[in-house]
DNA sequence: TAGATTGTTAATCGATTAACAATC
DNA sequence: TAGATTGTTAATCGATTAACAATC
């Protein structure tokens, strides 16, 4: 399904909507707030299972509900970092993925120099100690900010951990087992198709 | 072109046999790497110009420089930062963008209380320098991450002080003119379908 | 030569867009 | 009532996949 990515979205306008006190708001709306054609809206909101009422278009509160639940964002997850490097300590010190249903509870680390200093109010921990946190937890999401070399081998110790979805910072493609799911988070993508058009902004295409 | 984003990827692996001395590179490899069909492969390639050999695929050296020439990515882009939040400190912080062309030469803030403070080596200014820094120098990217209630403003005073491309990390999507493009970097997105992803892996499809 | 890999064309797939009857 | 908006079906579009002759 290509709306769930879209969901986010949707979500952060019906809480802004919802604080202003607005009970119902219509698929046209947040269509025109998101450069998007309603009928896609529509389409993407009937995953939630709320249905609106014509003229009037969806209740605010239900959506919100809705989408949380339908993403798994009702109660905050806990998730375990690994690579407290530049990335790393800068995702944990982000605070907007409280709004998402993420709290990460643990920073893990290989590099002694940086063992036991807090970041963020978080002590980092030897990688040694994944395991055994991992398990007394119960927390099956991770981070994964280590430098693309050790990508792999620091996979297949959340994987061993007990990990099951792995939101992948590096440039690599890691390999995991069938029962764990993976998302790999690349700026360099968007970086590469806002240069390209930068460059064809700049220098117009060339003449036929 | 829907390759574009892919071509970070292929850049990435290429660098990294490049330092092992590889010569030349299949597109059969370069697709197994990144879990692709080689024909896109092939087609995304196409668009550099580098023409492959049959038998012996393409030459390591000639794809690195057509990329990074296609992209942009030869000489390295100067860019100012606009909200130096808990993101914008992150991002100031990351030193992967030196990979991808992209050089933070400014920062800044409208909180009187961040102003002059130094991160990571740069010193933050107040938005009021923004206008002359960037004529100054010459920058026509922006990277943005205040908070969404300023998006719009910020995105303003940047265009207004000549940036012509916006890579912009807040949740609000903003209104630029025609001769300027933006490039919307939502983090959630991916969380999103990570979370769908690993809800119906722990509790599977329901039985029809 | 034989055969792996290329560039490219045609077929397939999935997502977006357009259209419209139903309805509050 | 009139008309804005809904849910949904059909048409369009673009990207992916499959297929294959050309070639080193």
């Amino acid at each position: 399904m290509a709306g769930i990515k879209r969901l986010p979205g949707y979500l952060q306008l019906l809480r802004e909507l919802q604080a202003d006190g607005h009970e119902f708001v219509s698929g046209t709306v947040l269509a025109e707030t998101h450069d998007l054609e309603p009928a896609i809206v529509r389409k993407d909101l009937a995953v939630t299972g709320i249905i609106g009422t014509p003229r009037r278009g969806f209740c605010v509160n239900d959506l919100i509900v809705a989408i949380e639940h339908f993403l798994g964002w009702n109660s905050p997850a806990k998730a375990v970092l690994v690579g407290v490097g530049n990335l790393g300590a800068a995702l944990l010190g982000y605070r907007g993925f409280d709004d998402y249903g993420l709290r990460i509870a643990g920073a893990f680390d290989r590099d002694p120099a940086r063992i036991g200093l807090s970041i963020h109010g978080r002590k980092i921990q030897p990688v040694e100690k994944l395991t055994t946190f991992v398990r007394a937890t119960g927390i099956i999401l991770g981070v994964l900010t280590v430098p693309a070399g050790a990508a792999q081998e620091a996979t297949d110790l959340m994987v061993q951990a007990g990990i099951r979805g792995i939101w992948n910072f590096t440039p690599t493609k890691v390999k995991v087992p069938e029962h764990v799911v993976t998302q790999k988070e690349d700026l360099a993508e968007g970086l590469a198709v806002l240069s390209h058009r930068l460059q064809h902004l700049m220098r117009p295409a060339s003449p036929v």
